[in-house]
DNA sequence: AATTGTATAATCGTATACGATTTATTGTCA
DNA sequence: TGACAATAAATCGTATACGATTATACAATT
């Protein structure tokens, strides 16, 4: 009943985290041979792997030619922001009846943590910890299966960008007051703030991506 | 550049066409072995068209027990609706400026040919090329291909109810309401009349799934 | 009769091997 | 020198083979 991690599930997750710790960049090659070797594994299960990837759209499938690290385009982040607006806004939407107490004790312990966190890519991490936190709550999770790689797809571009400025505490901000709404049940300003929250953030990378050639 | 397609596509695009049209029921279990055998290729193919038809939450992989047709509860057709809703609305509203004749007229030409198909699953498939010619002038490629796969998992359901009631006929009637919309215009009146579409659809699966224990 | 244990069969997961395709390199000719 | 063909190298895609895991059948035990 259990499904136990497969080898092809950890290659993976392997992956998955040094494309968002942007270990390997946009349009980078993904070798089977190399990646097999640098595993201890053989290609069956790397090619499985990179399947899974091509399904969440962080890789890129040719026939015969091999696997690449899908690149962004200003107008597919757009799309992405655009899809994750309508369903995180129902998520959480779905979600604020179903918060409780601890739910949102541990939300605000992972605020609390990016607080002080330095690295960028774990902040990141913690960042989608904490929307998913709240929206796991609408009991909906074939919704949080598909945002899940959304987000991921515009988040190893966010984080290159986050070091840059006031980003991280603009975000924190946003972050808090969402939460708050959240405790206040308050359905309209929680999701009103989320749409904010995600527009600004949808612009932002669109400056970044334009300002990229 | 061009993707041709390999053994693993084919076979996905196979055993996606044999859920659909009923060939392969809920919970039946998909033998590696015997698929590989019945279309002639090995496992290996086999197991990577495995895991994208799971990516698409059509199959269910149990780690060294195999693959499994997915079955829908009422609660997972619900949510699965609900997401459609989200999405659906926004493709269509951000597609109407861009609708042309040609467009239009194709959509047009999907419904004469629904309104004289007694084959249901083939009316199926026209139903979901309906949608998708519409949304396509949207010129947001994933949130169609995110689309693509919650339409197939509630509508292998769907065509085991079509034929029993006037449920095609009262689709068919609301399919030219909104095309006409669309023709208008009239964004407003279309993404409604869209959402009551899929609203009733929803309900006509959701007692459909009661029923069946 | 129900349950536990064991042997056997079925099935899965992955390494290895090899042919097919693409990409890189070299060499030839205008 | 530059374009183009031929060859070599790299890489991919899939078949085969085999150990590992799970399911099934049946005997032994309580």
């Amino acid at each position: 009943m259990i499904l136990t991690k497969n080898t092809a599930e950890s290659i993976a997750a392997h992956l998955r985290l040094s494309i968002l710790r942007g270990d390997l960049k946009s349009n980078e090659p993904l070798r089977q041979d190399k990646i097999a070797e640098e595993l201890g594994v053989s290609k069956v299960p790397v090619r499985e792997a990179l399947v899974q990837l091509k399904a969440e759209g962080l890789v890129t499938l040719y026939t015969n030619r091999g696997a690449f690290i899908s690149a962004l385009t200003a107008a597919e982040a757009s799309e992405i922001y655009t899809i994750r607006i309508a369903l995180e806004t129902v998520a959480l939407e779905a979600a604020i009846p179903h918060l409780t107490a601890p739910i949102l004790m541990q939300a605000e312990n992972i605020l609390r943590v990016m607080d002080v966190e330095t690295d960028t890519a774990r902040w990141n991490e913690l960042n989608w910890d904490f929307h998913a936190q709240l929206y796991q709550a609408a009991q909906m999770p074939r919704l949080i299966s598909i945002l899940e790689p959304l987000h991921m797809n515009v988040a190893r571009y966010l984080v290159l960008y986050l070091k840059n400025l006031g980003f991280q505490a603009t975000s924190q901000q946003e972050h808090y007051a969402i939460l708050q709404a959240c405790r206040d049940g308050n359905v309209t300003q929680a999701v009103g703030l989320l749409r904010q929250h995600l527009l600004s953030a949808s612009t932002t990378l669109a400056t970044f991506l334009m300002s990229e050639t």
